[in-house]
DNA sequence: ACTAAACCGTGAAGCTGTAGACGGGTCAAT
DNA sequence: ATTGACCCGTCTACAGCTTCACGGTTTAGT
């Protein structure tokens, strides 16, 4: 048996958000000792492993607490999670880009935090990529992860619209090995 | 001159938001109707735009009111915002492979949000790159943005450690044009 | 002149997840 | 018994708003 914050410490965590997470039933002590400490049993040392997780993973208390209530298979709210990351990432790519436009940092020699469309394009061009192979390459990603090549496209500081044109002719080029391939 | 709810509607802000925005003093309006109702005039318009993109490149209240104080130039806070903003990426992204990896979505075919490494790999050598260029490419993205190349290995899912080892043997790869160039 | 709808101000409370302060309890060494 | 170091439970505060409640004001229409 555990007291709060010999628990606390065990998983790096901070006594108050033991304390939180007691208050809104996701993990409750299963007893008391006799001066109404809070004890914590092997099967709640579990369970917070497994909180800890789904955490990290960026899920709320709240969406925490329904996994683990739900019984196992119920993956609707990591879904919903992991579509709310890309949407988060995305976001921040544009924070990015703003942030680097007003400083001008990119043009001025320090060394950014993100890439714009040029230095990539120049970075593929040094590998020895071509236009061509550029195609084929944009072709693939949007066969194969259409929701990343979208973000990807952003992350380069490219706008909404025109990351919406370039994908919609990487899908109509001939897809490398479909069946369909003319 | 403006009252609250019109600004608002005018900004896609809501009337609350001004009135917070007044509260914490990061904009007052410049005079007030015989009825005490708050009146903004086109400077203060001005200023609420600025405040606006501020916000949406993620500074706190606290942060714009200081950037907006201290004479133009002080461009601390942005690049303090900015090295966030990488560091919050980077977080996420790991979460998403976290999550992915739960999921096991990209190996039972539905489309996934992220990209693993070994998709990476084989979108590049579908579009005729090589190891050889491969390295050239990596060479080239250490040289020109160390902190970008170090964010994009963590969004292929590559561990911390993993990632600094590709960045070291990058880094000490020929660079391609430099004047140490042997 | 009067009424109803839409506005305004102020103030308070709530939200998430965590940090910290407060006063009192426990325990080993003296 | 007493000191000191730690621990406990409870309560309050933080950002950045939103929502609610209360009562006064403006405006349009009759």
């Amino acid at each position: 048996m555990y007291r709060i914050s010999q628990l606390a410490r065990k998983f790096g965590l901070s006594r108050s958000t033991l304390l939180y997470y007691d208050q809104e039933r996701l993990l409750s002590p299963s007893g008391r000792s006799e001066a109404g400490y809070r004890l914590y049993s092997e099967t709640d040392l579990e369970r917070l492993a497994a909180i800890v997780s789904f955490r990290k993973a960026g899920l709320s208390v709240e969406e925490t607490r329904a996994v683990l209530e739900s019984q196992e298979g119920e993956t609707s709210v990591l879904r919903k999670r992991l579509a709310a990351i890309g949407a988060e990432i995305r976001a921040l790519q544009v924070q990015q880009h703003l942030l680097a436009r007003m400083l001008r940092v990119q043009s001025e020699g320090g060394l950014p935090e993100s890439v714009d469309k040029e230095t990539w394009v120049a970075m593929l061009r040094a590998a020895g990529m071509d236009d061509k192979a550029m195609e084929t390459w944009h072709a693939e990603f949007e066969r194969r992860a259409p929701q990343a090549h979208h973000t990807f496209l952003l992350g380069l500081g490219i706008p909404e619209q025109e990351a919406q044109v370039i994908r919609e002719w990487s899908a109509a080029a001939a897809p490398a090995r479909s069946s369909r391939t003319r």
